[in-house]
DNA sequence: TTGACCAATGATAATTGTTATCAATTAAAG
DNA sequence: CTTTAATTGATAACAATTATCATTGGTCAA
């Protein structure tokens, strides 16, 4: 990772290795909680601004949601479905075929130029249906 | 619109009223504006308070954004894709014949019981693309 | 290598959209 | 009408994020 006219410090070098290293899609706090060992006295403020960066780079995809922290995806950086467990929260990364074709109708049928999307399915993992639930007892 | 067990006030009925009227989808701000006329004391906590009964009842789709207050539908209180314009900030509701198949697809290749989905374009509407934009000077 | 400058940091205040609190009001049932 | 619990209005509290600002520290030129 170079930067373009932007410093190179530690604090920035470690959420960047954070975000590209992660497979699930980690929140702000918990990349936070992450740099608690190597750097005790980080701030979050330093987090935030150093994931925005990152974003503005275009080196990390970000999904925010109204109800509970923002998300991060550095390894895929571009929109693309996620699957999200109500449940436990966990994200997964599907692969959907029929993407193509319904990316060409949304411009079809409604003359936008699009630019990007976000396309989310909320749902009951397979390990979360495992366990029982409330309901059940 | 009846109850189940809740009183039927008027400020209720007004926010109810907005609800299945508007083609736009209103934020809550919209909302509270729209009843400064017929009620002029009516406190945006009961605005929310009511959109949030009408949601509970599954007669609105709440669609939330992390930057900027959420949205409501009334007339499709149902999953659906939007396209929505960030130059100015309108949402429409685009028809999407592949969406059967992709919600399959979602199904199929990660074994979640799928319950809810949010689908968003984002991208110019053909209004805003006639106007002049910055880049252009 | 050193020094200076300006961007980055840490600590915290401010902000925004939303929910909680609580005394006063009012819809609903008798 | 009266009663009573639900609802309202006003405002405080809240959570996630961004702004502020004095201090620190990369970076680059000498």
């Amino acid at each position: 990772m170079r930067e373009n006219g932007h410093k190179l410090t530690p604090q920035r070098l470690a959420v960047a290795r954070i975000l590209a290293r992660s497979e699930g899609h980690p929140g702000v706090e918990a990349i936070y909680e992450q740099l608690q060992d190597d750097f005790p006295t980080m701030s979050l403020a330093t987090v935030y601004r150093s994931v925005m960066l990152i974003k503005s780079l275009g080196e990390v995809l970000e999904l925010g949601f109204p109800d509970s922290g923002n998300r991060y995806d550095g390894n895929k950086p571009y929109p693309h479905p996620h699957v999200i467990c109500v449940r436990c929260r966990k994200i997964f990364d599907p692969e959907l075929p029929s993407l193509q074709d319904l990316t060409r109708e949304v411009t079809a049928a409604s003359g936008f130029k699009i630019l990007t999307h976000r396309m989310d399915f909320f749902g009951i993992c397979r390990a979360c249906q495992g366990k029982e639930r409330d309901t059940d007892r």
